[in-house]
DNA sequence: ACGCCTGTGTTCGATACCGCACATTGACCG
DNA sequence: CGGTCAATGTGCGGTATCGAACACAGGCGT
């Protein structure tokens, strides 16, 4: 399973959102590193070393409790950064940073972030506006999880994890699924069942397919969309030196 | 029910901790507002035009649904602000924030309030580890909402309410934390019942009194100790100038 | 080609919570 | 002091999700 060539950083919409000055001084610390699926960006309390800009791959922020019981509070792809209590002040988080989609991302020393964020320049605005958009996620994640069923919280998910990839497929198992939603896997096989039956997705062994997006949006909770709104509001993106323009 | 003597700036947290350079800008261009019981401070959408800071009183962020339904995400006393979407760039939020026990605060018209975060001194550091502790309580409540029973999340809700109270009395119908908590009264009505009959709190016709702090912190989720860990960890307070300590 | 293991489908009873309807009770007000 | 209404208590059937057990299947390695 070769990766496919390692994206530049300007994939990382916060990265490629910065005035040059500030790319000239931070884009040759950054280091490329591949996140492998399942591997533990931080674990809840360690003190973070890095903040990561995925580019291609996907980071789910992990709640889990005592009893070993989890929730995704949040999900964080290429239009963000993994490890703001970096420069909100606590170094620290009681949740779990794990990879959910393979892939690439830039990663910046705590330290060498921090010197340019005290610099009270672009860089803070960003990241500022950013941790608005996920304290928005998370908000919205609280209520869908005490209103929402497992079908509509299903749609929200797939939607929230293709938004942030190339293409329409997701490598990931019901299973893996069921640890982010905080549900059980047979309550994941029966939902994915009926969006398959509708023509929905398409899934068979650790692949999903969404055939019908649109569709998916339909049979989803409000949820999806407020965030969606509330992102692009906070951090209305427009690629810096774009090539051709594609649809999204 | 006569207001009582209405509190000084420094009953708030963040207030207080504030350098005295600061407070002498700050303080003269605070404004001393009455927040009665289900006052609306802001709703989803609305641009803010003030930050609050409570002293006695606490105010509940509440997301509302399309359908009605809704849900406290997060509760805010004199340990922090009300609006901190204004320094975090979004100038709003789609949530709504209500006053769930009457009181005092200390409001601060949003450009005041930006003037000295642009400073870039002691309030910005000071904010964003309170914003960080605000994130951890979100977080926390998505994974109770998932995974813990009415009880629990009662037990919590109550300790939460009286830790930013003065005593361990609240003034609040069944009705009302059914609406925080996002769940039926009957739902309330039973599980409040229960505690009743353990001997662990007392209430009637919209006053609840805590009888026993210790039996309920036993009888809770992980959540609360949790989220009150977090705020401990990122604003050890104490106080600037405290009369002769009094135990909490 | 075979076996194994991971991923998925299906069933069953148990349970927590919901939605609704209605009874009861206490506080306040005229 | 009695009326009225908000607040609380209670019972009922309905439903989504849980927890556990087990059957099936497809891909992969040996």
């Amino acid at each position: 399973m070769g990766m496919p060539n390692a994206p530049r950083p300007e994939r990382n919409h916060l990265l490629d959102a910065l005035p040059d000055e500030v790319k000239q001084r931070l884009f040759p610390k950054l280091e490329r590193v591949p996140l492998p699926l399942g591997k533990v960006l931080y674990e809840s309390g360690d003190a973070m070393r890095y903040a990561y800009f995925p580019t291609d791959s996907i980071v789910s922020l992990l709640y889990v409790l005592e009893d070993g019981a989890s929730a995704e509070i949040s999900v964080v792809g290429n239009e963000g950064i993994v490890g703001v209590a970096l420069f909100m002040g606590g170094a620290s988080t009681p949740s779990r940073a794990v990879v959910q989609s393979a892939g690439w991302a830039y990663r910046l020393a705590g330290p060498v972030l921090m010197e340019e964020f005290n610099r009270h320049g672009d860089l803070l605005l960003l990241l500022l506006r950013y941790t608005q958009a996920l304290l928005t996620q998370m908000a919205q994640t609280a209520v869908c999880n005490r209103h929402h069923s497992i079908d509509q919280q299903l749609c929200r998910w797939l939607l929230l994890s293709i938004d942030r990839l190339d293409g329409p497929v997701l490598q990931m198992t019901q299973e893996l699924i069921a640890n982010m939603l905080g549900v059980r896997r047979e309550g994941v096989t029966e939902a994915a069942g009926k969006l398959q039956k509708q023509g929905l997705i398409e899934y068979s062994r650790g692949h999903i397919t969404v055939l019908d997006r649109p569709g998916l949006e339909a049979r989803c909770c409000e949820c999806y969309a407020v965030v969606k709104h509330e992102y692009d509001r906070l951090l209305h993106y427009v690629p810096s030196s774009a090539p051709p323009k594609f649809a999204r």
